[in-house]
RNA sequence: GGGCGGUUAGCUCAGCUGGUCAGAGCGCCUCCCUUACAAGGAGGAGGUCAUAGGUUCGAGUCCUAUACCGCCCA
C-alpha cells in the first residue's frame, strides 16, 4: 500500500535512483509515451533539441539553467499528452577543444605539430570521451529527461554527413566562396576566427605621432641607410600622423587625410616616402578619415586594419601582409623581419626617434580585439578563407521572425536580432584547425580547378587529372551547430521518421548571449536547408551570476562552490532547479543566492512532511473508499475552500505556463502548498482526523487529492521529490505508473466556490485576530480561552465551524458562544472583522486602557479609510471607472462603515 | 556614439494586459521542541516602489527627461 517516508527528505536517497528508474523504464522516449497511451502518434507532439554543451569541459551553472528551463518545458508538455522529444547531444567545439587539448600537450612539452594531425585528432577524441561521460553524468544528475537513445555528437558520422550536404549545397548555389579578405587572426590558435569570437578589451595604450618625409623637388629619397640617424636628411616636407600600431607601418601603402583638411590639403596627390622599407606611397584623401583624430592624417595599412582595408579597396591600394601566422614580422618587414610584433613595435619606435621622425607620444585608451578562447591579441590580417554569403540567408531569417513563423521571447530581443541581421557580414567559416569537419573541397594540382561534391572525387572534373588535394582547413563549429535542429533528426534524409514527426521543432531555448552565435545561424541555415524555420519559439533566459552579481567563470577562485554538482550535493537537484526557475523573471540575469537555495530545499522538505502527515492518516479502510472529491461527498467548508483554491491555482499555473512565466507559476505553487494547504487545510483537517466519532474518509480524500494534484503541478520544477512522494501514495489516489508520465492537472470549474472562499476568509481573519491577541497578552500557548462571537450574518457558518475555531485559535469549546448579537462584556479584548465582533473575556489579564487605545487606533484608521473611499466615490471616479470597480469600492465602504460602528459601539461600552 | 535592461522592505528578488499589489524568502523582535515538519509553528516591526515632470477618475505598473549600475553593438 504505502511505504514509510523518512523523517526528513534526503535528496541523495532518491535522485539517482529515480533517474535510473525513469530512464530504465523508457519514460524519456516518445515511443514509450505512446505505448502508455499518454500520447498518440498522430496527436500533437512537442520537440526541443538540447543546446549541445561543448565537450571542452564540465558543465557549469549556466548549463544548469538550461537544464532546469528545458526540462521543465519538456516535462510539462509530456504530461499534457503531447508526444514529447527532448533530444540531447554535444558539440565538438573546434577551437575551444583544440585549445584545451593543446594545453594538455603543453604540459608534456609538446605541440600539436610534434604529434601531427592524425595523432592530435586521436588525442582530441580521447578528451572528448572523458568529458562526454562527465557531462552526460552531470546532465543526469540535473534530472534532465532527454531521450538518450537519440543522443548526437556533431562529429559523428550522421551529423558529418549533414554538414557535408549543407556545405556542398551552399557551394553549388554560390553561397560559399573562397577569397582573400581581411579576417581576425589569432596568432596563438594560428587560425582565422569570426567577428563574434573577438572580444574587445580596453587598453591604456599610446598614440605615437610620427612623420613620413614627402618626396619633393628637393628630396627624392633617403641618401643614407635606415637607422643611420641620417635617413631623412635633406627632407623638407613631412606629413604627420597618429598611430596606435607602429609595427604595421611596414605594411603601409598610403597616407590618408580628409579631403578639405587645411593642414594637409596641399599634400594630397603627392608621394610620401615610407621609412625602413623604402616604399613610395601616395597621399590620398578619404572620407573615412576623421579630421578631429590626431593630426588629421592617418597611415593606411590595408592588410592589417579593417578601416584601412576598405580604404585600400576604394583607392586600389596593395595590401601587404607583414606578419607570419604566429604574428612575427615576415620578409615584407625589411630590417624587422623575424621579430615579434610587439618587439618590432618597440624597435621601430626607437628607430623613428633616432631618425627624428617621432614627433610625440600621448597616452591613449583604446580597444584591442582578443581571442575569445585564448585571450591572445587578435591580428586583423588579409588571408585566404572560405565565406558564406549571408545576406540572402539573413533576409529569410528576418522574414521568418517578422511574419511570426518564429517568435522570440522576450519580445525585446527581436530588436537585437534584426539589428545584427541587418548589418551582417559574410561569415568566415574556415578555421586553420585540425579538430572539426574538414572542408569538402578538392583542388586540382594540375589545372587549379576546385570542386565540392558529396562523394570524394578521384579525378578533376575539368582536366581529368588525379592530382587532387583536399582543403586542409576545417569548418567553424557553428556551421555544424547551425544544422542542429534538423541534422539531429535525420536530415538530409527528409523521409527519416524523426524528421517527419518532429521537424520543425517547437523550441530553441538558450541564454540570450548566444543569440547571434547560434540562433541566428540556425535560423539562416535551417530555412535555407529545409525551407522552414527550425523552431516556432526562441526562449532566451538570463545569465546566472553569483550572489554579488559576478558572472560565474572558470577562472574564479571559489568556482567549486558554483559547480552544479556541489550545489546539488548541498541542497539537492530540486532545490537548485526550483531556485533557478523562480529567482528571476524571463530574460533577466540572476544572482544565485544561497539563501534562496536553502529556501527551496526547505520547500522540498515541507511538501515531504505534508505527505508524511497525509500518509500517516490513511488507513486501510479508507483506501478502498478513496476517489476524487466530488460534490456528492459530505464536503465541509475547508474542503470546499481548499478545492476551490486548488482549482484557481491550476488555472493560474496553466495560464502562466502558456505565457512562459514559469517563475511566477513556481512561486504560486509554493504559496499554495505552504500557506494554504499546509498552514490551513492540513491543520484544519486534524479536527476530523483526530475525532473518533467522525469518519476520516472525506478529509483523507481531499488531503490526498490536493497533495497529488500539487505534486503534478510542481513536478516540472522539482521532479525528484515529487516523484518520490507520488510513488508512496496509494494507487487509489493516482492514475498511471509514474508521476513523470501522469496527466497534467486540468481545471474543474465545478470546484470553484466563492462562498466557501469568503466564509473561510472570515474564519481565518477571526482566528488570526484571536491568535494575535493571545500573543499580545502573553496567554500561555495551548491554554484554552473563552470567546464570545457576535455576527449578524455569519453566525450560522461560524457555529458550524466552532470546532475548527476552537482548535485553531485555542478557544475553550465550553466557553465559546456564537450569537447574532450580544451584550459586550466589559473586561474583554475585542476583535472586529467586518460585521463580526469577537470578545475575549480574559478577565484580569486584559488591560482596559490598552484595549481602549488599540480600539481607538483601529477606529481612527477605519475612519481615514472611509474618508478616502467617500472622496473617491464622490468624485469623477464613480462616473469614469468601470462599474465593477466602482461597485467594489462601494462594498468596501459599506464594510468599513459597519466596522466603524462596531468599533465605536465597543469603545462606548468601555468608557 | 547608438540601443537595451535594471534601480521596490536591512539583503536577494516577485509584482502579467494600469483599479485591495505595496508582496515573498532570508535577516530582525516576541513566544513555542503542540503526536507532518525547529530545513518547523504562532504573532510582530520594517518600504513616500531611484529623482523630476506628464497622461489618467486612478500609476511600482503608461509617456518624457535626469542620475546611478550593468549589458550589447559601433
Amino acid at each position: 500500500m504505502t511505504e514509510e517516508l523518512a523523517r526528513v527528505y534526503d535528496p541523495e536517497e532518491h535522485e539517482e535512483r529515480l533517474y535510473a528508474w525513469w530512464e530504465g523504464r523508457g519514460y524519456f522516449r516518445p515511443e514509450k509515451q505512446v505505448e502508455l497511451g499518454l500520447a498518440s502518434e498522430d496527436g500533437p507532439r512537442w520537440c526541443i533539441t538540447m543546446p549541445p554543451p561543448n565537450v571542452t569541459g564540465a558543465l557549469h551553472l549556466g548549463h544548469a539553467m538550461v537544464a532546469a528551463v528545458e526540462d521543465l518545458m519538456t516535462r510539462y508538455h509530456r504530461m499534457r499528452g503531447q508526444e514529447t522529444l527532448y533530444l540531447p547531444g554535444m558539440d565538438h567545439a573546434g577551437i575551444a577543444t583544440q585549445n584545451v587539448v593543446e594545453r594538455e600537450l603543453a604540459k608534456e612539452g609538446l605541440t600539436r605539430h610534434d604529434l601531427g594531425r592524425e595523432k592530435f585528432v586521436e588525442r582530441a577524441w580521447e578528451w572528448t570521451k572523458v568529458y562526454h561521460d562527465r557531462i552526460a553524468d552531470q546532465t543526469r544528475r540535473l534530472g534532465v529527461s532527454c531521450d538518450w537513445t537519440r543522443e548526437q555528437f556533431t562529429l559523428d558520422e550522421d551529423l558529418s554527413h549533414a554538414v557535408r550536404t549543407a556545405f556542398v549545397r551552399l557551394y553549388k548555389k554560390g553561397l560559399i566562396y573562397q577569397g582573400s579578405y581581411l579576417v581576425h587572426w589569432c596568432p596563438r590558435c594560428e587560425s582565422a576566427i569570426s567577428d563574434l569570437e573577438v572580444i574587445p578589451q580596453e587598453r591604456e595604450g599610446r598614440l605615437w605621432i610620427i612623420r613620413y618625409p614627402v618626396v619633393s623637388d628637393h628630396w627624392d629619397g633617403p641618401r643614407h641607410d635606415w637607422s643611420s640617424g641620417r635617413w631623412a636628411e635633406g627632407a623638407t616636407q613631412f606629413i604627420e600622423m597618429a598611430t596606435t600600431r607602429p609595427e604595421t607601418i611596414l605594411g603601409d601603402t598610403a597616407v590618408a587625410t580628409s579631403a578639405d583638411d587645411p593642414r594637409w590639403r596641399e599634400l594630397v596627390g603627392q608621394t610620401a616616402f615610407l621609412p625602413a622599407v623604402e616604399r613610395r606611397i601616395p597621399i590620398i584623401s578619404d572620407p573615412a578619415v576623421d579630421p578631429a583624430f590626431g593630426t588629421g592624417a592617418v597611415k593606411v595599412t590595408p592588410a592589417h586594419d579593417p578601416t584601412d582595408n576598405e580604404m585600400g579597396i576604394r583607392h586600389d591600394l596593395p595590401a601587404i601582409d607583414v606578419m607570419t601566422d604566429t604574428a612575427e614580422m615576415n620578409e615584407n618587414a625589411g630590417p624587422y623581419a623575424g621579430q615579434g610584433r610587439y618587439e618590432c613595435r618597440r624597435a621601430i619606435i626607437r628607430d623613428f626617434e633616432n631618425e627624428g621622425l617621432l614627433v610625440d607620444i600621448e597616452p591613449y585608451t583604446h580597444a584591442v580585439g582578443t581571442c575569445e578562447r585564448c585571450h591572445t591579441d587578435v591580428e586583423p590580417r588579409v588571408s585566404t578563407q572560405w565565406f558564406v554569403r549571408t545576406k540572402p540567408l539573413a533576409d529569410a531569417a528576418m522574414k521568418a521572425v517578422r511574419e511570426g513563423e518564429t517568435v522570440i521571447i522576450p519580445e525585446r530581443e527581436d530588436e537585437r536580432f534584426f539589428h545584427w541581421m541587418e548589418n551582417i557580414r559574410d561569415w568566415c567559416i574556415s578555421r586553420q584547425l585540425w579538430w572539426g569537419h574538414r572542408i569538402p573541397v578538392w583542388t586540382c594540382r594540375e589545372c587549379g580547378e576546385s570542386a565540392s561534391e558529396m562523394v570524394d572525387p578521384v579525378a578533376c572534373p575539368q582536366c581529368g587529372s588525379e592530382e587532387l588535394e583536399q582543403e586542409e582547413d576545417v569548418l567553424d563549429t557553428w556551421f555544424s551547430s547551425g544544422l542542429w535542429p534538423f541534422s539531429t533528426l535525420g536530415w538530409p534524409d527528409t523521409e527519416a521518421p524523426d524528421y517527419q514527426r518532429f521537424y520543425p521543432t517547437d523550441m530553441r531555448e538558450t541564454a540570450y548571449d548566444i543569440l547571434f552565435f547560434w540562433v541566428a545561424r540556425e535560423m539562416m541555415l535551417g530555412i535555407e536547408m529545409t525551407g522552414q524555420a527550425p523552431y516556432s519559439t526562441v526562449y532566451l533566459h538570463g545569465l546566472v551570476r553569483n550572489e554579488i552579481g559576478q558572472k560565474i567563470s572558470k577562472s574564479m577562485e571559489n568556482i567549486d562552490e558554483y559547480d552544479p554538482l556541489n550545489i546539488i550535493g548541498t541542497y539537492g537537484t530540486d532545490a537548485l532547479r526550483y531556485t533557478l526557475m523562480t529567482s528571476s523573471t524571463p530574460g533577466l540575469d540572476m544572482n544565485l543566492d544561497p539563501r534562496r537555495l536553502e529556501g527551496a530545499r526547505n520547500f522540498a522538505n515541507k511538501i515531504w512532511q505534508a505527505a508524511r502527515f497525509v500518509l500517516m492518516n490513511v488507513s486501510g479502510e479508507d483506501v478502498a473508499g478513496l476517489g476524487r472529491p466530488s460534490a456528492s461527498m459530505a464536503l465541509d467548508l475547508v474542503d470546499r475552500w481548499i478545492l476551490s483554491r486548488l482549482n484557481r491555482l491550476t488555472v493560474d499555473v496553466e495560464r502562466l505556463f502558456a505565457s512562459h512565466q514559469y517563475g511566477e507559476a513556481g512561486r504560486q505553487i509554493n504559496d499554495f502548498v505552504w500557506s494554504e494547504y499546509c498552514d490551513w487545510y492540513l491543520e484544519a483537517s486534524k479536527v476530523r482526523l483526530y475525532d473518533e466519532d467522525v469518519g476520516n474518509l472525506v478529509p483523507v480524500t481531499v488531503l490526498l487529492h490536493v497533495l497529488e494534484t500539487s505534486l503534478r503541478l510542481l513536478h516540472p520544477f522539482m521532479p525528484f521529490v515529487t516523484e518520490a512522494i507520488w510513488q508512496a501514495l496509494p494507487d487509489e489516489a493516482k492514475e498511471g505508473e509514474a508521476l513523470i508520465v501522469a496527466r497534467w492537472p486540468e481545471p474543474n470549474p465545478e470546484l470553484v466556490d466563492r462562498e466557501a472562499e469568503q466564509d473561510m476568509a472570515l474564519l481565518m481573519e477571526l482566528i488570526r485576530g484571536i491568535r494575535n491577541r493571545r500573543a499580545e497578552y502573553r496567554v500561555t500557548p495551548g491554554q484554552p480561552i473563552p470567546a464570545m462571537v457576535a455576527s449578524p450574518e455569519a453566525h450560522g457558518v461560524l457555529e458550524e465551524q466552532r470546532e475548527l475555531l476552537c482548535a485553531l485559535a485555542r478557544v475553550d469549546p465550553e466557553r465559546l458562544t456564537i450569537e447574532k448579537s450580544m451584550e459586550a462584556p466589559e473586561q474583554a479584548a475585542t476583535i472586529v472583522v467586518g460585521k463580526t465582533t469577537c470578545y475575549l473575556p480574559l478577565a484580569e489579564i486584559v488591560d482596559l486602557d490598552e484595549e481602549r487605545a488599540r480600539l481607538a487606533e483601529a477606529l481612527a484608521d477605519v475612519k481615514d479609510r472611509i474618508a478616502h473611499s467617500r472622496d473617491l466615490l464622490a468624485g469623477p471616479f464613480a462616473e469614469r471607472a468601470p462599474d465593477h470597480v466602482v461597485q467594489r469600492e462601494r462594498d468596501k465602504l459599506q464594510d468599513l462603515k459597519t466596522e466603524r460602528e462596531e468599533l465605536a459601539r465597543r469603545l462606548e461600552t468601555m468608557q
